[in-house]
DNA sequence: GCAATAATAAAACGAACGTTCAATTAATTC
DNA sequence: GAATTAATTGAACGTTCGTTTTATTATTGC
């Protein structure tokens, strides 16, 4: 046999990407050999090489779009500096929205860094320190504009993002919670976490103040 | 060759530990093969399976006692349920210290989850949920007593670890920060998230604060 | 110092790996 | 409907994998 009726390159290479994104966040990329990802896209091995050069390339393109979409989603959701609380609340739900919508893909780019070699690597961190680079900026603005209180942007920023990145470890979709009422507690987690002025919470009538236990 | 001037079981099953904790956590489980650990260790393949049955089971028996000792760790902290404040201050703390001294083998442990067989995967899974109970239990009581203000124990104790474990993936000992300050960050930042009593921010006096930008 | 045992090396096993190549067939173009 | 192009197969390449077996040497106990 050869071409296989009905064949089409655009399909099979969607196909591809789709079993390649399930299959590594569910195993690993090492775990998953070329001949396991050809099986589920119901094809021959040799048939991957047609539109990813190496395994390698795979990875990457997986990685590399992923961070890109995120970053445009974020480019769209963002309501610009005005507003600091609304622009973090933004930041927060969009964050949210977009992992939950793409656990797998999100795994895979969380988890496979080390699968990268040194030039590929570096192109995904760089994408990565761009999106961080905007949680920070949205930190410093807003302390500096008196609706946070953050002692340590970078470091705040790093929390964040973590926190909010774990809900793909836990959440799962027709469960408990929905996604909206998950990111509306992440919200207000977030809020108080930087101490946004009108998220005060009820304590502070009495306030010991500020213990930074340095 | 046979046996080799100097060799010593105690000194050899050490070493082949910590180079697979190393190893490991640098490139995954995946990824390292037995020949590179034993090159690694100053060895022949063959000998690591004097010391491990096989390399699932050396990669079960480094994560269940990392998690083994990260619980003795927070009993031997834990300064029991009096003071619920004071409580998540030593478990914030705990997990801090423990996972930065500890960082190779924390990644191993949160990574390589799905290397493993379905019945070690059981018994590793058993021990996490044995200590992200405490959290809950944590935020349970402090809630109950006023303490803190948690509308949902469950998700905020995921917030919280995946927060505070967060550390061990920028953290790099002597550098901007000692573990000691990053601890103390991180703690006000949890007090924070719980709003917790005593812990209010002075914003709400006059709002405008302290920018550190870092 | 001799027997017993502990620790390792060396070689080999079949299986699986990423990748390449030539052959073959389906779809498209004219 | 012939020529061209796109898509895929099937077989093969050399390499590496986890693991086992057997032989050999160092150490230990008497």
């Amino acid at each position: 046999m050869a071409r296989t009726i009905g064949s089409d390159g655009e399909k099979t290479e969607a196909a591809i990407r789709e079993a390649a994104v399930n299959l590594i966040a569910r195993h690993g990329y090492e775990a998953v050999s070329m001949r396991r990802l050809a099986a589920e896209v119901g094809v021959q091995a040799a048939a991957l090489y047609r539109y990813f050069p190496t395994k390698e390339e795979l990875l990457f393109t997986l990685m590399r779009e992923h961070m890109e979409e995120l970053i445009a989603a974020w480019r769209a959701a963002d309501p610009g500096p005005a507003d600091s609380a609304a622009r973090l609340a933004a930041f927060v739900r969009n964050h949210i929205v977009f992992h939950v919508a793409r656990r797998h893909a999100t795994h895979v780019s969380n988890m496979e860094l080390r699968s990268l070699s040194p030039v590929r690597l570096t192109a995904v961190l760089r994408l990565r320190a761009t999106y961080e680079k905007e949680l920070r900026g949205i930190l410093r603005t807003g302390a500096a504009a008196g609706a946070f209180t953050v002692d340590d942007p970078a470091l705040t920023a790093m929390a964040i993002i973590q926190m909010i990145t774990g809900v793909i470890v836990w959440f799962r979709p027709d469960e408990r919670l929905s996604v909206r009422e998950v990111a509306d507690k992440y919200h207000t987690m977030t809020m108080r976490l930087v101490a946004a002025a009108g998220h005060a919470e009820e304590k502070n009538v009495h306030a010991h103040d500020a213990v930074r236990a340095g």
